[in-house]
Formats: structure tokens, sequence, C-alpha cells
DNA sequence: TCGAATTAGTTGCATAACTAACAATATGCC
DNA sequence: GGCATATTGTTAGTTATGCAACTAATTCGA
């Protein structure tokens, strides 16, 4: 039953499933109980716009990993919340450049702590020397595979 | 603007979106352009039952690392394109036993190819020992937040 | 300069995720 | 036996993902 067939399955059972679920449901969870009111989706969104807000959608794309209709739908959701604001690019008009409000702004700090928390409480007991080749190992896989 | 706080942040994103996304991504591309025509979560269900059928819906959940509702829903669609079927337990009538039909028994070679393919492709380059510590880091993960 | 190709973003459709609330069955304690 | 509790699975509602097809704006080349 130990079937030589499945062994790389595995690998694939924990590099898509097992720690990213694990962490991202942790994370919900305590964005949850602390009376933080966006999914984690969002908050890896504006994640990327508190290095740098007024970019376009395309490069939240890049940033974030996700195609043009997911980022077209989560800043439609984060408009909604009032935390982003399209605006319409002078240069090239085809462009939104995506503006934090005031709002997500506030939100920085108490999110970026949970999220450290959080992945502190993950990382609990693994040196920081497999943390970055686990880190280059993701990104290998990642430039083989885009 | 390379801020403490984004660090850990940065590794967040390693773990749920690069590596896990690309993966799967690629290799739904492989089913569909081989003619296997599932989802990789769907894939990742057949993937435990190939192993053992015969269990029921929650033994699924901690395989897959799913929650019920999820677990529910791929089995619905499964029972739909006639993968699987669900058998009442006569030792626990709350229990589902699920198993696999004729029809998924003949897909599990050639997509178990075609994921072992891909994850050499993903992971063409990265030495043995590392894909390991990256596994045990991922699992650590797991188990400290689960 | 005009038409083809490229780029940015949106919409429709199907699948899948989580939470919460629920029904049905089983277990365990008094 | 009978009631509280736990377990198994489903349904409803919201959000998110991927693909394909589309519009609009820009760029590039003959």
């Amino acid at each position: 039953m130990p079937n030589n067939q499945f062994k790389r399955g595995e690998l694939y059972s924990f590099i898509t499933g097992v720690a990213s679920t694990a962490i991202a449901r942790r994370l919900q969870k305590n964005f949850k109980t602390n009376g933080v009111e966006i999914t984690i989706e969002q908050w890896s969104v504006l994640y990327h716009l508190w290095k740098q807000d007024g970019v376009n959608q395309q490069e939240l794309c890049n940033a974030t990993f996700r195609d043009k209709p997911s980022i077209t739908r989560l800043v439609d959701n984060l408009e909604k919340l009032k935390l982003v604001r399209r605006v319409s690019s002078k240069e090239d008009r085809r462009r939104n450049l995506i503006f934090l409000t005031e709002t997500a702004k506030k939100l920085q700090d108490q999110s970026m702590d949970l999220a450290n928390q959080t992945l502190n409480e993950a990382l609990e007991g693994v040196p920081s020397a497999d943390i970055e080749l686990c880190k280059s190992v993701l990104q290998k896989v990642y430039d083989n595979l885009k």
C-alpha cells in the first residue's frame, strides 16, 4: 500500500494544502476575534498597498500571484468596504490606480501585529535557517512553473 | 520602506500563495490538456480514496485538511461525475461510506503520472534533502496551529 | 497613418472555501 | 429508560478562484 506512485502526491498535499490552509484559517480567526472585519485575501492585497499604494491592478496581480478577475473582484469588495478607491490614471486611461483610504491606513498596525503573532505561533520551534531554506525551495518551485 | 513590520508577511505570501497556487494551476492545466476532466480539489479527494475507499466523509476531511461542508460538496460533485458513490453505513447510520466507481479506478494511473510529472517539473533543481526539510517545516507549521 | 497586436480591466460561469445553523443518529451518564 | 451531549452530514449565505470571452485604450509596424 505505501505505493511509490503516491510519494510525490504526499508532497503535493503538503505544499498546497497543509501549512497554507492552517495559517490562513488561524489568521482569519485571529482577525475575527480582534474585530478586524476583513478576509485574509483582502488583507493580502492591503498588505501590498501598505508598502505602496497608487499602483494599478496588474501590479497587484503580480504581487499577490492572482489573476486579473480575482483582483478585480477583491478591489470591488475592498471598495465596498471603503478601504480603497480606484482612480483612473491620466497617463494611461486603461489603468486604475488603487489608493488606500484613511480607514485602511488605520488597519495596518493592528492587522500586521496579528499576522506577525500568528506567524510566530506557526513557526515556533523552527530555526531561522530552515525557514529561509523553505522559502527558497518554494520560490524555486514558483520559478520553475511560472 | 523595507519596514520590519513586513518581514513575516513575506513568508506568509510565500507559503500560502507562491508555490501552492503555481503547482495547483500547472497541475490543473496538465489535467485539462490530457483530457482528465476533474479539478485538482476533486483529484485530492480521489487521491486518498485510491489508497483506501469505503471511508466516511469525516475521514476525508481529516485527510485533505478540509471542513465538512467542503467535503459534502466535493463528494456531491464527484457523485455527479459518477466517480464515487455514497453508501450508508450499517454499523452507524450517520455515516456515508465513499466508494470509488470503476471509472474512477481507471483514472488513477494516468492522473498520478501527470501529478508526478508536474511535481518533477516543480522540483527540478531542488535537492532531495531540501525537499524533505521543507516538508518538515510545513508539517511543523501545521502541527503548531492545528 | 491605419490596422494588427498588445495591455488593462470587466463580466459570466462553474467550482470551491469558510461560518453558522440545522437534522439525524449515537453515546453516556443518572 | 431518558435526557444531555457529541458526532456525522447537509443547507444557506458570502467570498474567492480559474477560465474564457469581451471592451477599451495604447502601441507598434508596414
